[in-house]
RNA sequence: GGGGGUGUAGCUCAGUUGGUUAGAGCGCCGGCCUGUCACGCCGGAGGCCGCGGGUUCGAGUCCCGUCACUCCCGCCA
């Protein structure tokens, strides 16, 4: 035996080449495949770096025991490593070329039998991968993610300090903050009936960052919000790129932020194409209009139109009658090249429409010929048919689908046809990212149920003509320095320059309905830090997971998180959330006043 | 809180109009095999068909309820 070995290994599983012809190594790892053949036996061991074969045969006593040894044990081989011949390469693994003949074999801890397999492409539910995660994180697919996960946090760590941002760490027991959600809350053992709020972001510590003369802000900063999953939305919590700078107005922000954002994408984008810098900027209402919501996915080139000019007192009498009397508007969602489909291609969209709850989807087709075909061509006047494809841009070969409401709902049900319609004609571009910024958000909107003026996003972002426009504009007509950055559709954060003026804060939260008392309440920190010399400031928080998401390409972002919780925010690994026991939450001031249990399967 | 989908072997799934003893692949156990790399071949074990009730001569299959998982809506400024 060499003593210049170590215990454990003197290589990794990825690191024979070759060169090491010859000499004695050691390798621990995970069995993570083995091919008996009954005189002759492979094992192929994988740790974090790679997979090396090694080999032994009848002739050594040793063979019975690594003939036993159970997948995903952990051994220790040590051995010469020899050669293989040429036409037993193997050339899929960078250590193909060499493995290594088993001459001591060490089971430092072997493997029950396994609820999921590592080695293979086989798939698993969702709740047996997260019982077992730490089977789940050893297979390919989740080390490349994890790997990922930790390439794109320190890029942006060191890109954000490049560009002179300092790195904090804001209190994790705080109180609760003014984001919209629901806060997961920790009872306050020292004060009965208090209780500490788990932070929804560091919005407030960012801001009072800037007060209290720090520059450039930034933190990889865990958020908290008691709220329910989706597919794309982790329950509990996430982690955002958390940043804020001084003395800064929104084009600063984005040209600072750009630079970084878009070099991680293109750091991992591997082949994918990113939007050069600067992005777009489409303002709100424009985005409303042309992609039907505040997220475009400009890999979708279709682009939505008004034409309720071109049916207002036509003769489509459905239309014009639903114009004049409800006020509705018309929109346009081109259908691209889609002339020729067959008739099944539009009853298709429109059952899909009705199956919407819609009333359904008009459509005209503009044939090759010129001639327009259809339910709502019959009708409607040559003039308008031919304003309509001049208005939407359309051309011979083209068709167009109509939705007809009112203008909110409108835009949103032209959203969703503009994506299907995408979809079925299979004509979203693929490999690339695709930025844009959202801009001149407005800063409040009319809640419809109760006519009550609210603040449609953040109301600590500053409106657009500051005082004079809170006194003296239609506060529906106010917009807000408020704006979120979107890659593919997907809103990856939002962000705004912030209300550091009392004066003005006091105002807008008067315009939403509330006395200076509640700001006081509510937000008497950082109203009271404003009026010690605040330096405007903004900044934003792109949501980390969802980078990794998408650089990753995975649709679930459970998939770049090592131990998620479940849609019901529970982990499964660790059993959270758990019942406590009668003395701790005495401790705690605090009693328990149950809904009627469930009826479990057993009783 | 609401809606859709799915619950059958350790895992992934099939299971016909309701009809004998519920199947496959992977995994597991045993046997054979000296160059495989998703090794191959032979054999075996393993099932409260999520749970409860109902219809029926007969239920994995139909009905009702319930629980679990998952996706979506609400919610997440």
């Amino acid at each position: 035996m060499n003593d210049n070995l170590h215990a454990y290994r003197s290589h990794t599983c990825a690191a024979l080449r070759t060169d090491h012809v010859g000499q004695t190594v050691r390798l621990s790892g995970w069995v993570h495949r083995k091919r008996d053949h009954g005189n002759l036996l492979f094992v192929d061991l994988r740790d974090h770096y790679g997979v090396t074969q090694a080999v032994i045969d009848t002739s050594s006593e040793l063979f019975p025991a690594v003939e036993g040894v159970r997948p995903e044990s952990v051994v220790t081989v040590t051995g010469e490593v020899v050669k293989r011949s040429a036409d037993t390469v193997n050339a899929n693994i960078p250590t193909g070329e060499v493995e290594v003949r088993i001459r001591a074999f060490n089971v430092e801890s072997p493997a029950a039998v396994l609820p999921m397999q590592v080695a293979g492409d086989q798939e698993y539910g969702e709740d047996v991968r997260l019982r077992y995660r730490f089977l789940d994180l050893r297979r390919e697919e989740m080390q490349k993610n994890i790997k990922l996960r930790n390439g794109v946090i320190s890029s942006i760590r060191r890109r954000m300090i490049e560009k002179g941002f300092m790195e904090f760490q804001t209190p994790i027991l705080t109180a609760s903050s003014p984001e919209g959600a629901r806060d997961y809350l920790v009872p306050a053992r020292n004060h009965p009936g208090k209780f500490y709020a788990l932070p929804q972001a560091p919005q407030q510590f960012k801001q009072l960052l800037m007060v209290s003369g720090f520059d450039r802000y930034f933190q990889i900063a865990p958020c908290f919000r008691d709220e329910d999953a989706r597919a794309d939305r982790s329950p509990g919590e996430f982690y955002q790129l958390d940043f804020e700078m001084a003395f800064v107005t929104q084009e600063d922000v984005f040209r600072t932020i750009e630079p970084v954002i878009a070099g991680v994408f293109e750091e991992f984008a591997d082949g994918r194409s990113v939007t050069p810098t600067p992005f777009p900027e489409i303002p709100y209402a424009e985005s409303m209009l042309k992609y039907g919501n505040d997220k475009p996915d400009l890999r979708n080139p279709l682009i939505i139109t008004d034409v309720t000019e071109h049916f207002a007192g036509g003769g489509f009498g459905l239309f014009s009658k639903l114009i004049a009397e409800k006020g509705a508007v018309v929109r346009a969602i081109p259908a691209t090249d889609a002339a020729d489909k067959p008739r099944s291609f539009f009853d298709k969209l429109n059952d899909w429409a009705r199956a919407e709850g819609q009333g359904g989807l008009g459509y005209i087709v503009y044939g090759a010929n010129g001639e327009a075909k259809g339910p709502i061509a019959k009708n409607l006047e040559a003039d308008r048919i031919a304003a309509i494809k001049r208005n939407a841009g359309l051309k011979d070969g083209d068709a167009v689908f109509f939705v007809c409401q009112a203008e909110g709902p409108a835009a949103k049900f032209a959203g969703f046809v503009r994506d299907r319609v995408c979809d079925e004609l299979g004509i979203r571009e693929s490999g690339c990212f695709k930025f844009c910024w959202i801009v001149d958000y407005p800063m409040y909107e009319m809640n419809e149920d109760t006519g009550q003026i609210e603040f449609s996003h953040n109301p600590f972002s500053m409106p657009q003509g500051g005082l004079d426009a809170l006194l003296n504009k239609n506060p529906l007509d106010i917009l807000a320095y408020q704006y979120d950055i979107v890659c593919n559709g997907v809103e990856l954060s939002s962000g705004a320059i912030r209300n550091h003026r009392p004066d003005i804060m006091i105002k807008a939260f008067e315009i939403a309905g509330y006395g200076p008392e509640v700001v006081e309440d509510k937000f008497g920190g950082m109203l009271r830090a404003f009026q010690f010399g605040a330096p405007p400031h903004g900044g934003s928080a792109p949501g980390i997971d969802r980078i990794v998401m998408m650089l990753a390409d995975e649709r679930n972002i459970r998939e770049v998180i090592a131990f998620p919780m479940n849609q019901q925010a529970e982990d499964l690994l660790m059993g959270a959330p758990t019942e406590v026991e009668a003395k701790r939450l005495k401790e705690l001031s605090i009693k328990l006043d149950l809904p009627k249990p469930k009826k479990t399967a057993e009783e």
